[in-house]
RNA sequence: GUGGCUGUAGCUCAGUUGGUUAGAGCACCGGUCUGUGGCACCGGGGGUCGCGGGUUCAAUUCCCGUCAGCCACCCCA
């Protein structure tokens, strides 16, 4: 099968197109609703702008390549490199809290599979400037939101969070090392997906005695804030951390996402760099990869964008989000984007030709209607009313239009049986001048009368 | 980057123990039906059987390679 497009990057038909358009319209909906403003970047970027911190094995998964000038460059991966050198550049001149969001397209060159391709649109909110937790809270609420926006609910998605502070600090009491924390990262990371005698076998290599080692498997386990306490309430240098993880939650509870939310201390992330509240979105039942991931990460900004302000964000794809939906069945219809009208030759096509049939067709497009037709002047006088008919109620279209003896315009419904689907008819003289009052008459009694179309 | 599975029409799939011109349903295009039409019926277009090589009188079929897709690793921004 000779594919039109390179490996791992999508041709966006009108079917796919219409879910990407649905599904970037509640990321801006909801992100609107929580006075975010939308930005962008460059989507080719200086290649250094991302091997700076993470290091050369980086460019492996990149899309870089030398442009005719000369210069090492990079299709984006991520967007958090440009918001970072955006901020940091106007940084002293932006209102605190910062609230940005943005949908790059963002680019890796490894092998695609199911939920991860070469190419993806990616949700990006950060706030910048806020170190409360109150801002964790606010974070994590427009992600679930947007679950919400698109018709799942707590039953569908999970959000997991954690605190990397916390988890240091359980971890400390515990009495895992400094040198030991990479280690118990990747294993509480993997908790789910790699047998535990494989995980235990992995921190004892690590040098950790056998009761820590039961002591982080025993981590994996608690899923509320109540068995955090009871397991290690008594630490006073936890405290403090449990008391700030609290409050997110109430506030997290009072932004109305409590019901979503579940503590989980295998929510490590991948990256370094975050330093406080971690969390991911998964489908509930875990059969996709994550559909969301963020967290705070409040150096971050000082290393890539020389300003030091706290900042947190997170990420959401479009990719396994959209096959959430599919599963789900919560595809968006088209009613909202096919035509309203189509002209076709009725029994008044001898009268009012071709000509009049454009000028009715440029007054309804004028007066707001989507109109369609056969872009074919002789099937309009040649071709049957009903083939004519059959093509526009195939092509989706709410109504057919066309001419009938005695100088009327007629309007077919074609949502149902045709016996049942509403009509009328109605002068045409006036609508064929452009006629304002005749116009908006015309288009109350259809707005009124004729129904959206479905796709099922 | 590693391993496994798969590849026939736009889609879902038959089929060929190797043999003349590769099929169906859906979709698409044209038409008939003066009309329960979100039908029915008639006709039509569309395939280098993923691509390349090998074996053979003959390959879509068997073998090798390659590419692509899926799955598991790796990685996850």
């Amino acid at each position: 099968m000779s594919s039109g497009s390179l490996p791992g990057f999508r041709d966006f038909y009108p079917d796919e197109f219409a879910l990407r358009a649905h599904i970037f319209a509640a990321w801006r909906a909801v992100a609107h609703r929580y006075a975010f403003v939308e930005y962008d970047g460059p989507p080719l970027e200086p290649l250094d702008l991302y091997t700076k911190k993470s290091g050369d094995e980086i460019v492996g998964q990149l899309y870089n390549f030398t442009d005719k000038g000369d210069r090492a460059v990079a299709l984006r991966p991520e967007m958090t490199p440009t918001f970072a050198r955006m901020v940091g550049a106007r940084a002293n001149a932006l209102r605190k809290p910062i609230r940005w969001f943005s949908i790059p397209q963002l680019f890796r060159y490894e092998r695609a599979q199911r939920g991860r391709l070469r190419e993806h649109f990616q949700l990006n909110v950060d706030i910048v400037g806020e170190p409360s937790e109150l801002a964790d809270a606010e974070l994590i609420c427009v992600a679930v939101d947007i679950m919400r926006e698109l018709g799942l609910g707590p039953d569908d998605v999970r959000a997991r969070v954690s605190d990397r502070q916390l988890l240091n600090a359980i971890l400390e009491e515990i009495g895992v090392t400094e040198g030991q924390l990479t280690t118990v990262y990747a294993v509480l990371d993997k908790m789910a997906r790699q047998p535990h005698d494989i995980s235990r076998t992995k921190l004892a290599d690590a040098g950790m005695v056998p009761k820590h080692v039961d002591r982080v498997m025993e981590l994996a386990s608690l899923g509320s804030l109540v068995e955090l306490r009871e397991a290690f309430g008594a630490a006073p240098a936890l405290v403090p951390h449990l008391d700030r993880f609290a409050r997110m939650l109430e506030h997290a509870q009072a932004l109305g996402v409590g019901a979503w939310m579940d503590l989980d201390l295998t929510i490590v992330r991948g990256l370094a760099y975050y330093t406080g509240s971690v969390f991911e979105l998964f489908d509930a039942r875990g059969e996709l990869r994550a559909i969301c991931g963020g967290g705070r990460y409040d150096n971050l900004l000082a290393a890539l964008g020389g300003v030091n302000l706290p900042a947190l964000g997170f990420g959401m794809g479009d990719v396994v989000l959209g096959e959430l939906l599919k599963e789900r069945n919560l595809l968006p219809t088209f009613s909202g984007t096919r035509a309203d009208l189509y002209v076709v030759g009725g029994d008044g096509a001898l009268e009012h030709g071709i000509q009049d049939a454009l000028t009715l067709t440029r007054h309804c497009r004028d007066a707001g209607f989507r109109v369609d037709y056969a872009l074919n002047a002789e099937r309009y006088s040649t071709q049957s009313t009903r083939n004519q008919v059959d093509a526009a109620k195939k092509g989706g279209a709410r109504a057919a239009v066309y001419f009938e003896p005695g100088d009327l315009v007629a309007v077919q419904g074609l949502h149902g049986k045709m016996t049942e689907a509403p009509r009328g008819t109605f002068a045409a003289a006036p609508l064929l001048a452009g006629d304002a009052h005749a116009m908006a008459a015309f288009k109350q009694w259809f707005d009124s009368t004729i129904p959206h179309r479905t796709n099922d």
